[in-house]
DNA sequence: CCAAAAGTGTTTCTCATACACCCATGT
DNA sequence: ACATGGGTGTATGAGAAACACTTTTGG
């Protein structure tokens, strides 16, 4: 981190990796974006964390510290999605220029490699790093004007986060704290996938579930019949996944 | 195509594209190799297709041209699945020479987007084009030691496929001449999924299957019954299939 | 006792699977 | 007539979906 204020001569300047980091906040998908530093007008600005690579960096690896320096969580699960290399994705002059004053580049196209990663949205998440400041949008009032094509960046992400799901249903509970509700499992499937899910049908179907843990904890001090908290076990999950997975 | 060889300098030396062409010939899952020219020790020596891309090219247009090198056809169906920036990807030295002799390029590093298309194979596809000479290999034998990360490239490309036909079935069709057998398709399933599927059961979903089209033309001169052709219905497709996604 | 959210069972339908024999054609 | 592969129907089980009321707790 310190290495890439000192060593901007070892950056590959033409590839770049760009992170869609989504959080749960209640009941609304949000995405993180960091405010970018040097805008042209001095307006505040927003774009996903990012970073051109360095000489010797793996694109994962890149990916990686990305994270770290914005979110201060290392190693975190992340999933490289899809690369955006048009030629025009650099034209916009606002653009040109804050690439110009932010690394001192002289840069003419930039192929970025978009990564996805899920997280918990801790309330103190003020998060470190060398960000001016990071902000939690929910995905309905993203700001429609991103630079570059992170809006696009972020549509896909979006996309590819409900394939994700499909395919590795485990990755869920990323966005969930190491305890929680029936409640709070079924309302991200329901922002997921976008529908109502029956409850009964809901709590039927996680009891099949040998990987969910019923928990001999409530929630406490709500002014209704408390809730069950229930946590996820890894090892369990893996267990079922290898059985079923015979081909 | 001219303008390759014309002018080298228009090449962004930084990005490259990989094309996983895959096809069915008669039982076994393909993948096309193409010759590459100026080997270092001038022994026979394949590779995928692939190229730099230019300047002011789009990622997609560029994987569209060299499929277009490759095979003579255009615009084909083709998808994105995953780029590869290793920093040692570059690193045998037999590779670098190779890129030195065959694009007079003095390069560090390429990071490369894998791209991947499907195809009926024709026999008589002796394949237009730029390069010496190109083979479809049988997936279990692909020599073991293509240049750069190419035996990497294919690995993904074959699980990216099997998901990508589950996404989206319609695909297989690509396989497929534009009429076809039930047990030619049943065969690429078979071959997808590695394992025998029950033929009535086989059957019997494909009659569920409103876009697959029973026509009443069957083989001539086979010493056995003869089987029915089908065809597939893009726009039956398009409406059985939309009318699933309401979401 | 009321408001507010938690939790619970049964029925129905659809879809995947398992399984064995007759049919058409060429030699 | 026989060898070769093409094509057909039925029964079972698992899982998804539809549907309404009782329970717990705090105020």
């Amino acid at each position: 981190m310190k290495a890439q204020e000192e060593n901007t001569e070892m950056l590959y300047s033409h590839v770049s990796v760009d992170c869609v980091l989504l959080g749960f906040d209640e009941d609304k998908l949000c995405v993180l974006l960091v405010e970018r530093a040097g805008a042209p007008d001095g307006s505040t600005d927003f774009k996903l964390p990012g970073s051109l690579i360095y000489e010797h960096e793996d694109l994962d690896t890149a990916a990686n510290r990305v994270l770290a320096e914005t979110t201060g969580i290392k190693r975190m699960r992340l999933k490289q999605f899809r690369s955006f290399g048009s030629p025009t994705r650099t034209a916009n002059p606002a653009d040109m220029q804050w690439l110009q004053n932010a690394l001192k580049l002289n840069i003419r196209r930039i192929v970025t490699i978009a990564y996805l990663s899920l997280c918990k949205i801790y309330k103190k998440s003020s998060l470190a790093g060398r960000y001016k400041s990071t902000k939690w949008f929910p995905i309905e009032n993203i700001p429609r004007n991103l630079p570059f094509d992170h809006n696009q960046i972020i549509e896909e992400a979006l996309k590819e986060m409900r394939r994700w799901v499909e395919s590795e249903p485990s990755i869920v509970f990323e966005f969930l704290p190491l305890r929680f509700t029936a409640y709070q499992l079924r309302r991200i499937y329901e922002v997921i996938y976008n529908r109502k899910m029956d409850v009964r049908n809901f709590h039927k179907k996680m009891n099949t579930l040998s990987y969910i843990i019923p928990l001999d904890e409530w929630e406490e001090d709500v002014s209704h019949r408390a809730a069950r908290y229930y946590r996820f076990d890894k090892v369990k999950y893996n267990q079922q996944r290898s059985r079923f997975n015979k081909n």
